[in-house]
DNA sequence: GGGTGAGTTGCGTCCACGGCAACGCATTCT
DNA sequence: AGAATGCGTTGCCGTGGACGCAACTCACCC
């Protein structure tokens, strides 16, 4: 459980502004709190711990349920994140990431997004090896026949699925052109966590991509590993894979992303 | 006079903590923010400040950007504000539905309460993930200059409204600033069932609103869908005004309204 | 009515915090 | 190049502010 996991102290810094946070961060793991409760987990005393929650609770980040009740995150927290937001751009965070994505692998990483019916690459990093691929930045993408978009479309409920998704031409003979296919292959990657598509876009081209989702837990984007298929054989991918969903974990955390 | 105008401070609290919370607001409005300007803006040693930063830092609140260069917010606020949404029933129960709407308009929806005399919101979808327009989510707004206040103070009753209103200042051309119109405005929008706002906010700013209402039927919250007004025409409002009234009457359903 | 356990508050002690000053490191000036 | 400025960072005391104690106020339940 939560409790024996101490932890909390020796950060080194002002210690009543470390247990300060350690209260927020208390009550954003149990909700609501009371004062006794909170003194409990912080090893202080019931007095310490008001004046502590008393000053939180002059800025509004956290709140009184009635009169002398318990306590609870308060919406102050919300103008904080939103000024965090307001500067915090998926290709932003992701970019020293992808970099070293790019750099274990040396293959091309991309980050894409849903734009419409088709996905939208925002980023490219370029891997290490000779043979470049084009520059798919701005580039819109179908939806099926990447790795990327059935990253993006695995985040998607039915209803929407049937908005975006319209006609599934075959690109390739590998295409997935038939929906009650595709369905099943969006419920594996759901499942596993992460999407492939090997000569489905583009014979010779193989990707794997995962999602990145923000602090709500919607996927906001997808990153993806790309590369010659000669290349990104079955027993590269096992190496590939963990690498590419331990990154697009570690963006995702950048965004907020981490309630257990 | 000497010394910083501030006034932030004294809220008979813990005062390190006050200070800390202080940095955080100061990080919030200018976004990158040196110790020592920090120091000076709360009137301490700038040894003082670089500590309580430094706490901070170890909690992800704050984050340094380069090794010896300047603070912003960080990213565990956003951890902290998605659980504090979690609690929040309206937001759980309206963002499914608010997702869809965001993509079925291709436009920007908010959700809004009423938080002492402004508008006070809570969560944001962007309408096309590429672009992200300001968040206003945490941020307080003027009441009458919004379709979201206008839908939240026509569920007051007119003792109600005059707590709640005071001035009506102008922030652009077409913001309504006579109380006689805009109690005409609201006897319209209980008509209609919805609101709307063009240039009343900001110059090339449309939205439309529509009440969210908890099983008594009072209106606890507002639905709103933004853009830029020339993307927003009379032609397009026709359509997106039957989705919005329609999201709008699905959430409140899930919060009990309708089952007599 | 008395008992328990919550949140809240005044008070005195003591230690954690804050101010000072020096340091490392960039960048800019001459 | 060397000097000079100005930043973030750190060790060192002295003291003011935070903390623990204990008493208080409410609610709720025997």
């Amino acid at each position: 459980m939560s409790n024996s996991d101490v932890a909390a102290d020796q950060s080194g810094g002002v210690q009543s502004v470390d247990r300060a946070i350690t209260i927020l961060e208390v009550l954003a793991r149990h909700g609501e709190v009371g004062v006794t409760e909170v003194a409990l987990e912080l090893g202080v005393h019931k007095s310490t711990a008001f004046r502590l929650v008393s000053t939180l609770e002059n800025h509004g980040l956290v709140e009184q349920s009635g009169d002398r009740g318990k306590y609870r995150l308060g919406v102050g927290l919300l103008r904080l994140a939103g000024a965090t937001t307001a500067r915090l751009d998926v290709v932003q965070e992701a970019r020293p990431i992808c970099k070293r994505l790019a750099a274990e692998t040396g293959e091309t990483v991309n980050v894409a997004v849903l734009s419409g019916s088709s996905a939208l690459y925002l980023d490219q990093i370029a891997g290490s090896s000779a043979l470049q691929p084009h520059n798919w930045v701005g580039q819109h993408i179908p939806l099926h026949a990447t790795s990327n978009g059935k990253v993006l479309l695995s985040g998607l409920d039915e209803d929407d699925l049937d908005d975006v998704l319209h006609e599934l031409p075959a690109l390739t003979g590998l295409t997935v052109t038939k929906r009650s296919r595709l369905r099943k292959e969006l419920a594996v990657v759901r499942e596993q966590g992460y999407a492939t598509a090997v000569d489905e876009l583009e014979e010779g081209l193989t990707a794997a991509a995962a999602p990145i989702r923000n602090a709500h837990g919607d996927v906001i984007a997808s990153l993806s590993v790309s590369g010659p298929t000669f290349r990104l054989g079955e027993e590269k991918m096992t190496t590939v894979v963990p690498q590419l969903t331990e990154a697009a974990l570690e963006v995702s955390h950048r965004l907020g992303w981490g309630h257990r």
